[in-house]
DNA sequence: GAATTCATGTAACTTGTTACATGATTTA
DNA sequence: TAAATCATGTAACAAGTTACATGAATTC
């Protein structure tokens, strides 16, 4: 349900296409909310019947037809109810199936473990870089648009991201260190 | 898909009913994959058409009777081709709802978002003390079960869902004083 | 005596994934 | 000139959620 609502919060900042919110997604929210681009024209349009967003047809010359999506007062007024109405339970749903098959690990071997987790290590970093890709365009991107008052929001998520991303470097490591000892004592 | 291949993994220790299962999720895979029981029953249907798991009717005297699944050899093979072949990409998909709303900061208000991360915070304090007391009993159940072995990699397991959170406390604490600084700014 | 847990699910609905389709434009 | 990206989706399928149903046994 809350695709929607990112969806809602991208389109009141400005009007965009359906592979527009796709890449700004990709961008900013990836670290908190994964979709892929089928969902959201699927969403898109639900949310047109329901009145929350319309579309215009602007045609360019020499190049595709563009359908812009904009916020209605409806959709704006759904997202503020959204955003401000926080659930009970804060927790997000977990669903890891690397770390699962880390739990069943007896039966991988630890030659093999030691590769994949040597892997997810060097995964975790490339995530690590990505991330310092974006917060630089966050900060650009925000002064470049006006909107110097949501870079703060923006950057607290980013920091959070940060930090899960370096526990998740610090397990690795230790983790690595743990199968090696044990690989020793075998 | 993934939570067929822990049904299999947690049947490979020993035959249980689905409700077992599911309590046996909730010990001891709830900080890698959350089920709901009403899947769990789904795919043990499917799964029993699919010959994986087969299912025996166990009579008791004055309680009600007991629906036992067991692995199939087939169920077994399945499971060990799973557990040995990791994907690509070793990322688990994020949709977190709480850090969304974060995202979108600005039409909250400071003094609500102070009152939700903190919030969020005594949630995440309390899965922490949720996750000695599966600690604790991890350690008991598998020295009575003869699991010594698995507990290696259920307390790598562990250690990782401990760093996760103590990374999310200290980006509350942080977040906390970074919001109380901006409130003494206006 | 009331609430929770044990024990089993089904049905309807909502989300998320995968595969396919089209064809221009830009970059290596 | 080949590959990637821009730009738009649709269709089929798989997985996850919510609500409901039943009723005994156990604990407070």
């Amino acid at each position: 349900m809350s695709l929607r609502y990112g969806l809602l919060g991208l389109l009141c900042y400005q009007r965009m296409t359906g592979y527009e919110l796709n890449k700004t997604f990709e961008t900013s929210l990836q670290f908190m909310w994964n979709v892929k681009a089928s969902q959201i024209y699927r969403e898109l349009l639900k949310m047109q019947h329901e009145k929350l967003v319309t579309s215009q047809i602007e045609i360019q010359d020499k190049k595709f037809d563009r359908k812009v999506y904009s916020i209605t007062p409806l959709g704006k007024k759904a997202f503020e109810e959204w955003v401000k109405k926080f659930p009970q339970d804060l927790l997000a749903p977990i669903r890891d199936e690397f770390i699962m098959r880390i739990f069943f690990g007896e039966t991988i071997g630890l030659e093999n473990l030691l590769f994949e987790i040597q892997r997810f290590k060097k995964q975790q970093e490339g995530e690590l870089e990505i991330l310092s890709v974006v917060e630089k365009s966050a900060k650009e991107s925000s002064i470049e648009d006006g909107l110097e008052e949501s870079l703060f929001y923006w950057t607290l998520t980013i920091n959070r991201a940060r930090k899960s991303i370096i526990a998740e470097i610090e397990w690795a490591n230790e983790t690595i260190a743990l199968i090696k000892s044990k690989k020793g004592e075998s």
